[in-house]
DNA sequence: TGATAAAATAGTAATAGTTACTATTATTAA
DNA sequence: TTAATAATAGTAACTATTACTATTTTATCA
């Protein structure tokens, strides 16, 4: 794989924002980068996700969201502000031990998608 | 809302079959009903999703699948076949609750995605 | 350093799944 | 049975993403 400066700007904009989707991260560059092509964005972002230097995060009936935290953990998607937040349950591993054990078949992956009310907008309730 | 013989007939492909895409529904239908637009499936599809007479699974990056089955349950995408599988995981409420309470979150919806190896599939490998 | 091969880019066209639009047809209620 | 209104068929449009292609950039090595 060649060095680019398009992959490098690309790689950085997602380690330094919270879950941008491709569009975000293209109109973050775009300005100073005016010749870049919303294509190698999402060209970029599927390489740096297929060399596991990048997540996708891929959400039912919404677009792909990417991010630069590549440990195991799962979202949240709040209700009010719809931004995605990222979750640490705990509970994954043995609920994955318990379906294999409960259902008898073998899981591959398994993710969570969490729906409800982030921190902030809890607080514009109280 | 007024009768229509297409909607009947889409209502009872989807509790019919399992799990079909509304393409499966149109494919089903058409041969016997020459005349049905694919639109009229999607816009039936939504309506009996809106009325609470069916469900939409909506599976990330994927096209949107369609249940007859009302009672919470959650899904396996089978890796071999690609197709879908009800599971009844019983710890869902449970898990729940735990994320409300370890995140101080309040939640709306759980969804569980399940990939792995169906049992069908699980045969032929051994 | 300069030539060459390989890979990446910009810009655009194409794709998949779905929704929106509109003229016509079917259903319902009086 | 007519009048209203809701639903349809058929088509166009839309959104997110991928594919294509001529040009440019990067890396190699003589």
């Amino acid at each position: 794989m060649k060095y680019s400066k398009q992959r490098e700007l690309i790689k950085q904009t997602v380690l330094n924002s919270s879950h941008p989707t491709a569009e975000d991260v293209y109109l973050t560059l775009v300005e100073d980068n005016p010749q870049l092509s919303l294509g190698t964005v999402y060209r970029n972002l599927n390489t740096l996700c297929d060399k596991g230097v990048i997540k996708r995060v891929a959400i039912p009936n919404s677009k792909d969201y990417f991010d630069g935290i590549l440990s195991e953990h799962q979202h949240l998607i709040c209700d009010k502000c719809h931004n995605i937040f990222d979750l640490d349950v705990k509970a994954m591993d043995e609920l994955a031990d318990k379906i294999e054990k409960d259902q008898g078949i073998k899981v591959s992956s398994l993710q969570l998608f969490v729906k409800g009310v982030c921190h902030n907008c809890q607080k514009d309730i109280d």
